[in-house]
DNA sequence: AAGAATCCCAACCGCAAGTTG
DNA sequence: GCAACTTGCGGTTGGGATTCT
């Protein structure tokens, strides 16, 4: 065991790659193999440790890299295999042909996370975040510090002005909900995707939602979970509930689509009784279902986020948006 | 037009597991 | 069994590119 010396090697280039020494490195690689990554600069004449020549090779000089923008399959695939895999990005790596794991650890964190934040996920688990509504104590106490500030006497309008604030961070969280589905569908990565053309092994790998679910993704089926190796399953652990929403995958309406819906409805794809996948499409006044919130098994897969202890349940729809404030909003 | 802010990704760092003698 | 060495992995960062103000 320990540490490798080769990087702490005095002497040796760092920082980015020439295009001279890229060629010598492809070209001995070619002929002869990496053999000992150690040995290797020195037989090909690079300035550089091993470490980094090995990177340089598998992360971008690799003849099988697959380079350009990742397709909606493969988006699929990462945010599938990292609910049940986690930040194991080489094993993830593994399933799509052509890509590093460093590349979808970039994708991953400077794309397909904020993505789940913005929607209201929580990245490490794919679960509702709870975070938002645990701040609205800390509103209302900025709403009441305000007052205090201003050195308005406490009277009638307090308990309007928390109201008020309650409200407004109602609305800010729909606000946040709506425009989340909407920069989603307007991506232009997710063009390429209908509901209604997803192949049928994507409902199969669970990134289609089952019937009580609604919107939320559940379980991957079995298939999908065997095409992974055992020793990943195990590394994993127990598998959590993913939750992916299915309007995360979904398609801005094309300009036909939008003649015909004009304004910007968030479209679940659920299962009909017989199995059958249907579109349901919400209506103005209809929200995302969110009261499927599996509490139960909560604390099994939680990551920092949202599982620290200082959550609050997740709250129904009915619960925290009254109809008349959804009324109001809309 | 220019400076600031943000995004993005190649590359580095350090840890740990595997291998070898 | 032990220590040295090698490889693989995941987290982090530096800085160029792009977008915003």
């Amino acid at each position: 065991m320990g540490r490798s010396p080769c990087c702490d090697e005095n002497g040796l280039k760092k920082g980015p790659w020439t295009p001279e020494e890229d060629q010598k490195l492809m070209e001995y690689i070619q002929k002869h193999g990496h053999g000992s990554w150690r040995a290797l600069p020195r037989l090909a004449g690079l300035n550089r440790c091993g470490k980094s020549c090995r990177l340089r090779w598998t992360n971008y000089l690799r003849p099988d890299i697959k380079r350009g923008k990742f397709t909606q399959e493969e988006e699929q695939t990462i945010l599938q295999l990292h609910s049940v895999l986690g930040n194991k990005w080489s094993a993830i790596a593994k399933h799509l042909p052509g890509r590093t794991d460093n590349e979808i650890k970039n994708f991953w964190n400077t794309h397909l996370k904020k993505k789940l934040i913005q929607m209201g996920f929580d990245p490490m688990t794919h679960r509702p975040r709870t975070d938002f509504f645990a701040a609205l104590p800390q509103l209302i106490a900025l709403a009441n510090l305000r007052q205090l500030v201003e050195q308005r006497p406490w009277d009638d309008h307090t308990a309007r002005i928390q109201v008020e604030a309650v409200q407004a961070a109602k609305l800010q969280c729909l606000q946040n909900l709506l425009q989340s589905a909407a920069s989603i569908a307007t991506s232009p990565s997710s063009s390429s995707i209908n509901t209604n053309t997803i192949p049928s092994d994507l409902e199969q790998i669970g990134l289609l939602s089952p019937p009580q679910m609604s919107s939320l993704s559940t379980l991957p089926s079995p298939s999908f979970l065997e095409s992974i190796s055992g020793q990943d399953i195990a590394a994993a652990g127990q598998l959590p509930d993913i939750q992916i929403p299915s309007s995360f995958f979904e398609q801005q309406p094309t300009s036909n689509d939008a003649n015909q819906h004009s304004d910007f409805t968030p479209k679940s794809s659920v299962e009909g009784e017989n199995g059958t996948p249907k579109t349901l499409l919400l209506s103005e006044n209809s929200l995302p279902p969110l009261t499927d919130f599996p509490i139960s098994n909560l604390g099994d897969a939680c990551g920092a986020s949202s599982c620290d202890g200082s959550s609050i349940p997740f709250p129904s729809w009915p619960e925290l948006f009254d109809e008349q404030f959804i009324c109001e909003f809309v």
